[in-house]
DNA sequence: GCCGTTTTCGGCCCGACTGTTTTCAGTCG
């Protein structure tokens, strides 16, 4: 098994914190981190290129030294230096920096002064009431970590995008209270449709800062108030989730929701520029020397460095600013390209809501077509559809159809589709005779998920080698924090549906976003398009489809790149095979 | 340790809040 990114991105994560805490040199720190920043996503294996013997410098923030130090993760799975640094070091020194409250200087304080290495000896400490005693410390950051240390519940998780959602619409709607607000919105990885986030940033442009933060700590669920100041303050509500608040005048609004906006990694990029072009970017807008020059819309920023307006979603540093640069930004797919959904269920198998009703919910979304595409017989516990029910199934669309093109002037109709299960020899779930009469097909995998990747990566390309097969659905089959993907080599698959004329969809369900954003732009590159699809399992299910606009967006894809962009003529071409 | 329309050496993003201090270091985003 060849090391993933991810694992030689955590290596040097470990050897940044430990450095860290030690206090090497804090640019040597950043520049191990921004190595482990960029890692994971980068679009190849670096066991890969390192097979290839590439110049791996050529990477961003990859120089000399890490270069040599990836070659060693591939060829020996390990790092001596990493060994050498956790001999001086505890690793357990880390699970403190996740408590909050400490950082590196003061972990070390705790380390050398009282012998603290790990979450147990200093809650011993706390315990025995020794840490106020070390220089630097008080009773108050004694009696906070005591606090700290009783809530402790591991490292915070993060919470689903969609949940999120709920969390804070609640809240903006009680912060409109405040007197004097003239903007509000939510900022940081929420804005830029990351999958799940951290923590929710929230972003007012009013001039009496106090009031609104006054108003904000008071928020019926808030369970801490962690931080409370003039412009800024932080709370814990009680669904664990941290919320910031930040207030800055109506001037600085644009450069305010830059920063807050993020990424981390994109900021300080877009700083650096303003750094070369001898300006000072900040919160409050870009300044050269004591006059500020933008500020009042994002814009405005990115006019003072030289660039276009940039999409939130693609602020990662990956490649946004350099595409910016030579005029090269992807015209990111909108909610208002979208002409179809080419995945949902009804009431005949495992779906809540009837065909009539799923109709009329897509008709009222302003759709032009919906495929309703339920569950094939071996999905025995959904009750899936066997070909004589299917065939019903389609005598019901057919009837229905008549109905709806009289009701929307032909504007509207259903798709005849079925999400067919791929059998564990790579043959599809229903006979060709019957999938001859669909309109399009989509298959996907429910079962046999622990099958090697050689074998499951042939299950998959061996379906697809039947004509009927369209789209494959939920390609990797992962959860997000529940179920890991299955193993499947999906470069291979994307080729092969290249070869053959079949698409991949982005389940846009938020519990799943499969594809990825690294897979969306892996797609693009190899030049095949995606079906971006709610897999709806009620008429509410419908409007899912937000998610999976803001995954692809995150991927870099357009219009052009999501064939349930095209108007239905131009659909039924793409689908065609032979 | 990385990086280069000032540079292969000498820089490296910027500001708010807190607690422990008498002017600032540490932490955080």
């Amino acid at each position: 098994m060849t090391i993933q990114n991810r694992e030689i991105a955590a290596i040097f994560e470990e050897i940044a914190d430990l450095l860290e805490i030690e206090g090497a040199e804090a640019f040597r720190v950043r520049a191990y981190r921004e190595a482990a920043g960029v890692i994971p996503g980068l679009g190849e294996d670096l066991a890969d290129l390192v097979a290839a013997g590439a110049d791996l410098t050529e990477l961003p923030s990859v120089g000399e030294a890490i270069a040599k130090k990836i070659e060693v993760i591939v060829e020996t799975g390990q790092l001596p230096q990493l060994e050498a640094v956790r001999q001086r070091v505890p690793p357990s020194l880390r699970e403190l920096l996740h408590l909050g409250g400490l950082g590196p200087k003061r972990v070390w304080a705790l380390h050398e002064g009282l012998g603290v290495a790990s979450l147990a000896d200093l809650r011993g400490a706390v315990e025995a009431g020794r840490v106020h005693e070390l220089p630097g410390f008080g009773e108050k950051t004694e009696a906070q970590l005591r606090e700290r240390l009783a809530r402790w519940q591991g490292p915070s998780s993060r919470t689903p995008l969609i949940e999120a959602e709920g969390l804070v619409r609640p809240l903006l709607e009680y912060l409109r209270g405040a007197p004097g607000i003239a903007d509000l919105t939510v900022a940081g990885s929420f804005r830029r449709r990351r999958e799940t986030v951290g923590d929710l940033d929230i972003l007012v442009a009013c001039d009496d800062g106090g009031a609104v933060a006054e108003r904000f700590v008071g928020y019926g669920a808030v369970a801490e108030v962690l931080a409370h100041g003039e412009t800024r303050a932080s709370v814990r509500l009680r669904s664990g989730i941290q919320v910031d608040l930040r207030v800055v005048p109506t001037a600085s609004w644009g450069a305010a929701l830059h920063y807050f906006t993020g990424s981390k990694a994109h900021n300080v990029a877009v700083r650096r520029r303003g750094v070369e072009r001898g300006l000072k970017i900040s919160e409050y807008g870009v300044y050269r020397g004591d006059e500020a020059i933008a500020g009042r819309t994002e814009e405005s920023i990115y006019a003072a460095v030289g660039l276009p307006f940039i999409a939130p979603e693609l602020r990662e540093d990956r490649g946004e600013i350099e595409a910016a640069e030579r005029g090269a930004l992807p015209a990111l797919v909108t909610p208002d390209d979208i002409r179809g959904d080419l995945h949902a269920h009804t009431d005949a198998t495992d779906g809540q809501d009837s065909l009539a009703a799923m109709a009329e919910a897509a008709a009222a979304l302003g759709y032009e077509y919906l495929a309703i595409t339920d569950h094939t017989k071996h999905l025995g516990v959904v009750h899936g559809l066997d070909a004589t029910r299917l065939a019903a199934q389609i005598d019901a669309i057919d009837r229905l159809n008549e109905r709806l093109a009289e009701q929307y002037q032909g504007r509207f109709q259903i798709l005849k589709a079925s999400e067919v299960d791929i059998l564990e020899d790579g043959s599809l779930d229903l006979p060709d005779e019957i999938l001859a009469r669909l309109d399009l097909r989509v298959a996907s995998i429910h079962y046999k998920f622990d099958l090697p990747e050689h074998r499951q990566t042939e299950r998959v390309i061996r379906a697809m080698d039947n004509r009927h097969f369209n789209i494959l659905a939920h390609p990797t089959g992962r959860l997000i924090g529940a179920r890991e993907p299955y193993a499947i080599d999906l470069e291979r698959v994307m080729r092969a549906a290249l070869e053959r004329g079949c698409f991949l969809e982005l389940n846009a369900q938020p519990s799943r976003l499969d594809l990825t954003e690294l897979a969306c732009k892996q797609a693009k590159e190899l030049g095949l398009k995606v079906a971006i699809s709610t897999d709806a399992h009620s008429r509410a299910g419908l409007e899912m489809m937000r998610f999976g606009i803001g995954q692809a967006r995150r991927g870099w894809l357009a219009a052009d790149d999501v064939i349930n962009t095209r108007p239905l003529a131009a659909l039924r071409r793409l689908l065609r095979r032979d």
